[in-house]
DNA sequence: CAGTATCCGATGCGATACTG
DNA sequence: CAGTATCGCATCGGATACTG
């Protein structure tokens, strides 16, 4: 039995929502992920099978469409109207967490590719010069990852190799301070007058950089959580 | 591995909130109801060991506090402020599935305690005279049930046997035009006028009683939604 | 009333391999 | 690239019985 044997609105609800990994899955599609293995790559530990049954799932419920490759295309998924009007239900949700469920990172969750992706979705494009601008994070840790988001006016993209073109600003910061910072635990100055993240830019340019992100939106509901903890524990240590 | 392995908001409040059955019994403690096997009683269908297993989860996430029955006091469960912060998400989530995940119901989901129950606990106390009243439900079927609700200006409570007041109105209906008429999906008079629903009072007040229930507050989204179905699928034969 | 303990079957899900 | 097929373990959860 799957249902819940209740005729209630949030009973529906919870039965087209409530599997896992549906909620992310909801997410990255809000982001405009449309492509199997992109979703796949932006959901570490998601199995194949499980990813392919909640699509079968969702496009049944009506919440997306499958447009299927035929004639040359690239099969994608699009989120319908159904599905579209999905994201206040992520942004309470989402909020909820930031302020009542968002302690500590347990070390297994700070993958860096995925923090770097995340900052370079939420762009602040009209701070952004009308040029390709070029940014440099490197992620520090037990090895260092280094990578370089190319920020183009139209298109983002996040390489693992210099692409060549010189680069604007490097960030360097391990895992842990990028995700309080894109969080917004932790703004960037306080993150850099810690010495725990260190911006170089071109000195015409250092004032600007730090406008170009506008960092995740559930950042002021996680300062809230954050600052209740602290009145409730004594300030923050580390 | 029950979490997701991502440092974010939104999959933190969905690992707390996404086990089966928590939201619902979010919504039960979000009317008032604290007791285990009260709780119980309102969610048909959940085995006791879930139950006790998912408050157990829910008091170690901070979401509600148990209060131990010890010098004679009756045990209780009772939101924090984390938990009653959760309306927003019952909200939006309820909202979400009127609208788009609220198709007809299965005759298993008609059951008539939880409609009367329900019925219950929505009523306009402002629109309701200051003593007591008696309103009977027959929610007819294969065998009819007889409910009465006893209104008293600060207490409501539903009754299967004739409370010996007398009676001010009785309502007689299916329990799907009783779902439907609660939900929204179909208006009083429109039930009244179709034959599907009955409603006697004394002649001076037959014009007040239907102003006392407030019905669900997801009411107009099921009302958008069935509209919505109905362009699509021509009118509603049934 | 308010739970806990135990049992066991279903299925959810991750891993891996395979296909067009 | 975009999935499907198969397998086998783990755990979820419903039923029932039991306790203070």
């Amino acid at each position: 039995m799957h249902g819940y044997g209740q005729y209630c609105p949030l009973a529906r609800g919870a039965e087209v929502l409530g599997d896992r990994w549906t909620l992310l899955i909801i997410r990255e599609m809000l982001h405009g992920v449309t492509r199997f293995n992109e979703l796949e790559r932006y959901l570490p530990g998601i199995s194949r099978s499980v990813l392919a049954q909640r699509l079968r799932h969702l496009t049944r419920m009506g919440l997306i469409e499958h447009q299927d490759g035929a004639g040359g295309q690239r099969p994608e998924y699009l989120l319908t109207e159904a599905g579209r009007d999905l994201r206040p239900v992520v942004d309470v949700i989402g909020t909820w967490g930031a302020r009542w469920a968002f302690g500590d990172p347990d070390p297994a969750e700070l993958d860096p590719d995925l923090v770097v992706t995340w900052i370079s979705r939420h762009l602040a494009r009209e701070h952004l010069p009308a040029r390709r601008v070029v940014v440099q994070f490197d992620v520090t840790g037990s090895a260092t990852r280094r990578y370089w988001l190319v920020i183009e006016p139209d298109d983002v993209s996040v390489c693992m190799q210099d692409p060549g073109f010189g680069t604007d600003a490097v960030f360097r910061a391990d895992a842990r301070t990028l995700y309080r910072v894109y969080l917004g635990e932790l703004t960037l100055p306080e993150a850099q007058r810690s010495g725990r993240l260190d911006l170089q830019a071109a000195p015409g340019m250092a004032g600007q950089v730090p406008t170009w992100f506008a960092w995740s939106r559930f950042a002021p509901a996680v300062r809230e959580g954050a600052a209740r903890r602290a009145v409730r524990n004594g300030p923050d240590p580390g």
